[in-house]
DNA sequence: CTGTATCCCCTTTGATACTG
DNA sequence: CAGTATCAAAGGGGATACAG
């Protein structure tokens, strides 16, 4: 672990397009189970389409998101996990969970660093 | 598991200010141990002054990294993780090994996306 | 050395409208 | 439903200069 730190390095490049804003949220979402487009746009409150079709893209390519179309009418598309994909989702999901449970200790902090730097 | 998808939830503002381009970066070296600010400037490869100067605040205000000043001249700050940065380190440092591990699957996954898009 | 302040660019993002 | 196209706005981010 030591090439993430290069700047133009494969596994930094990696890094941030997953851990950009909704990178990291779609990858969690899909962690629960296969959605249509309009559904996980639901589900990852406050993206926008354009963003939404943008980051499942990017993490297509990457290998992480395998996208399914059903040439219905209308028409029905399902994003899911890879292999891979679950690896990464999973590993967000403990970071996420770590967050959700030291909310009330982070809160603290920012209370007071706040009141010491007033 | 469920409040990271709300808008303005506390856990997902972490994940944001944690997720962010230099947030992953900075957290992952200083889990190797304390640096220096311009230390961990050159270990960052690529951050500016500006941006991780303000990102370390951003993480010491989360409680996420300590600041420890040392009054002497030249003057020498020293940055370390937290418990709880200790924690959210460990879970970045798995998902980046997970990643430089994936580094020869996902750049296959591109060539592949790309060349069937054309 | 360790930053903060200022200026400025330009990329990312969001709204809106439109297509298959 | 599932997107793409276009445009405008905001803010991330770099360069530089300066302060403690």
């Amino acid at each position: 672990m030591t090439t993430v730190f290069a700047r133009h390095c494969a596994s930094r490049t990696a890094l941030e397009e997953i851990g950009s804003k909704w990178g990291i949220l779609a990858l969690l979402a899909l962690g629960e189970g296969a959605y249509r487009f309009n559904a996980l746009r639901r589900r990852v409150d406050g993206v926008s389409e354009r963003m939404l079709s943008q980051t499942l893209q990017t993490l297509e390519r990457d290998g992480l998101v395998t996208r399914e179309v059903h040439s219905t009418i209308p028409p029905r598309v399902e994003y899911s996990l890879t292999g891979l994909g679950e690896k990464v989702a999973d590993s967000l999901r403990g970071l996420a969970d770590l967050l959700e449970g030291s909310v009330a200790e982070m809160s603290a902090a920012r209370e007071r660093y706040d009141a010491r730097g007033d």
